[in-house]
DNA sequence: CAGCCTCCCTACCACCTGGTAGGCAGCCCT
DNA sequence: AGGGCTGCCTACCAGGTGGTAGGGAGGCTG
């Protein structure tokens, strides 16, 4: 009577503790016992959803990626064009992350701990969207209403780090930054100031 | 009587190989055991030179910092004005960390696994030099050469969490970037230039 | 009803963790 | 010569690690 487990319930339960865990600590720093614990349940109970430490924070990766990649469409299809499109997609960027800051710490935590591997994850789910970014910047480049020496593929990872990285270090002080945009944080404003106004012209 | 005592070689020999693996795996996943492995000592000869593990995270942290700070003075006094000072400085900040990216992935680390204390410590060790660059870029906007709607803080906050972040993902493939600057790397030169042109007008 | 399957449990394993006790070789100083 | 100090060592510890074995409660299906 105590617990109702319908089936998949648990293992999103893990996975959500085993995120913050591994976001709060990092993977080495986060025991299965200590997931264990936050989640209510014992260790064998945990391993018998993941079989191994190391299988649950593949998943934990593969479940932010998923949730990137499924969100990505709706972020990049809020907006029209010129100005407006750059204002919002960033915005949309940034609030994602923003939202959940430990989605972006747990990212950061996986490219210092497995480079390689990483990189190549992100590579892998990001690729299409990011040309469609580099595309409408090299669009805007021809119509001459976008800086001419800005390298799109690095100015696309140069903004992604910057969102990423500042919003994992938690300079986005608490601001829950929900909704629109109230007064969100200086440095994430100067964030999207500097992106803009080293990509456009005039 | 001899000029230079030498704290002893041993100690520097386990914090060099500290940085490294703490860099590398971060702290919860570096065992005392790999250090002492790596230095090629004994776990209780480390643990004679460093109480605990946590004593020579401390030590690992303020010597990166002691570094930073003495670099700093040298780092800042090789530029004249406008232009070239801005150009000299981030390059110099830029190579600084570029030359040993350890550098920045212990201190990335840091702020992720402590971020209070972490902000306090750098706040501490870099707001003179902080305050030197703020108040170069208002005398700039008061010039007419700077952005009127940069902020100042923000800003230099936003620049340092690129230079580190970027150099301490590593997209800095690999790149020695030693001397002057060959071909650095697209990363670096296009965040040179979102740093440049989102500061000055024109 | 029996039989099975799902899900969580207790009990246990070998190994590794950070850390301590204490020995001992070599050097310096009376 | 002898005492003490430095710097590294071997041996050891309690407790935590990831992971396994196997049991049993409860529900579903025959």
């Amino acid at each position: 009577m105590s617990n109702t487990p319908s089936p998949p319930e648990m293992r999103d339960r893990i996975l959500q503790q085993a995120t913050r865990l591994f976001a709060q600590r990092g993977y080495g720093g986060t025991s299965v016992q200590a997931v264990a614990d936050a989640v209510g349940i014992r260790k064998p109970s945990l391993l018998y959803w993941f079989p191994s430490k190391d299988a649950l924070r593949q998943q934990v990766v593969e479940g932010l990626l998923e949730h990137w990649k499924r969100e990505i469409p709706t972020l990049m299809a809020q907006a029209r064009s010129g100005h407006d499109r750059f204002a919002s997609t960033i915005t949309a960027l940034v609030a994602y992350f923003a939202a959940e800051p430990d989605r972006a710490r747990v990212m950061l935590r996986e490219v210092l701990d497995r480079p390689d591997a990483t990189r190549a994850l992100m590579a892998e789910h990001l690729r299409p969207w990011a040309t469609v970014v580099t595309d409408y910047i090299r669009m805007g480049q021809e119509l001459g209403r976008v800086h001419p020496d800005v390298d799109p593929e690095a100015y696309v990872v140069m903004v992604v780090t910057m969102v990423l990285s500042t919003v994992a270090m938690g300079g986005v002080a608490a601001s829950m930054f929900d909704g629109a945009s109230d007064q969100p944080d200086p440095h994430i404003t100067e964030l999207v100031r500097i992106a803009r106004s080293s990509l456009f012209l005039s």
